[in-house]
DNA sequence: GTTCATCTAGTCAAATTTGAATAGATAGGT
DNA sequence: ACCTATCTATTCAAATTTGACTAGATGAAC
């Protein structure tokens, strides 16, 4: 459910203003058929949800809607910012690749050292988990499922991806690469 | 939730006979801290449903209820049996590592060549969507989270795990390692 | 100028999952 | 004998997700 409460959050704050088809249609848009899923009633549940707790208000952007049925749009309240942060830094802490898939998609919108210290904590306990699994003991005729040598090996090899995806991502934002919220040079030095 | 379904198929049929809470101790056992996390509430819903689809039945094993409260003793019908394989077939075809590491925790109930065939075709659709994930433009400076080089990445790299992954599980089952259910040869030859 | 296909926007009941609570039984200490 | 900690076994309400349905608006074809 944090999930798709952070991309509900998330797509409203990169539009400002937006309604429930709107965060849908960008979320469909954006999957390549891989990491998301988002149902059109888990959009609108998670968005009654976040108004009940303040997350978000209703908001009126300037155009009015040009086809089909009303619609009801929303924007972030301070609450909701702070909210989303949360969201984020867990979701880049996260062993679940498509938790972390999220906050990869919305990780320009913290301070890029700030990001950089989630992923270098997050390896700590990753290499603690790769080490704990080569310590299971398995059987070459696996007695039950937790000694068979495939599944622990499938696991301690997704985790070392993990793993190396993380050291190759913090690679880039070592090297500068993208521009995070806290690089925005719009082109001009602050007006006098 | 076919997940679960499949578990709690999966563990009655290796006891012969057992309740919730047995299902619910063999896979909290079975989990290393990785692939499953399976609350207690939702085994006893799949027995209420697969009981009322014809998949299991009440049972009674020999050895009644030595502590704690009653308890319901199930087992499976030859339809929970089909049950069992149709979904035993669709963790070992699916692209989520959950299912199928279900899919291979119980692999040996099914025939070794079957298998063998059923990961082979599994190969065709899973490098069909590397090369398609590798396809997607990316931006350095991405406009949208599609394409984002990171995130694309990462899942380039995950599938290509999965793929070798199932590789070498291939290789393992083609050189003749564990015990399948159409290879019992229990020491003995028949009885006379 | 009306029908149809399609895009827009949202609703709803039913299925499923979660997390916490309930409650029986026994064993061990005092 | 009684208390209580712990293991056994299940239940239940509330939260969440799913999938299918409803329904407004437009434009293009006829």
């Amino acid at each position: 459910m944090s999930t798709v409460r952070l991309l509900v959050l998330g797509t409203i704050l990169r539009r400002g203003v937006t309604h429930g088809y709107g965060v849908h249609q960008d979320l469909t848009s954006w999957r390549a058929d891989t990491w998301t899923s988002v149902k059109p009633g888990s959009i609108y549940h998670a968005l009654e949800k976040l108004e009940a707790q303040g997350m978000i208000m209703p908001a009126d952007s300037g155009n009015p809607a040009k086809l089909g049925p009303s619609r009801t749009e929303y924007m972030l309240t301070e609450q909701g910012k702070t909210e989303f942060q949360t969201l984020l830094e867990n979701a880049l802490k996260s062993n679940d690749l498509q938790q972390l898939a999220a906050g990869i998609a919305f990780m320009e919108m913290l301070p890029r050292q700030h990001v950089i210290s989630i992923l270098e904590e997050r390896l700590i306990p990753l290499n603690q988990s790769v080490a704990f699994l080569k310590t299971l003991p398995t059987e070459p005729i696996p007695s039950d499922p937790s000694k068979h040598p495939e599944l622990v090996g499938m696991w301690i090899g997704y985790m070392e991806y993990v793993v190396s995806a993380t050291r190759k991502l913090l690679q880039s934002l070592h090297a500068g690469k993208y521009k995070f919220i806290d690089e925005i040079t719009d082109g001009g030095g602050e007006p006098s």
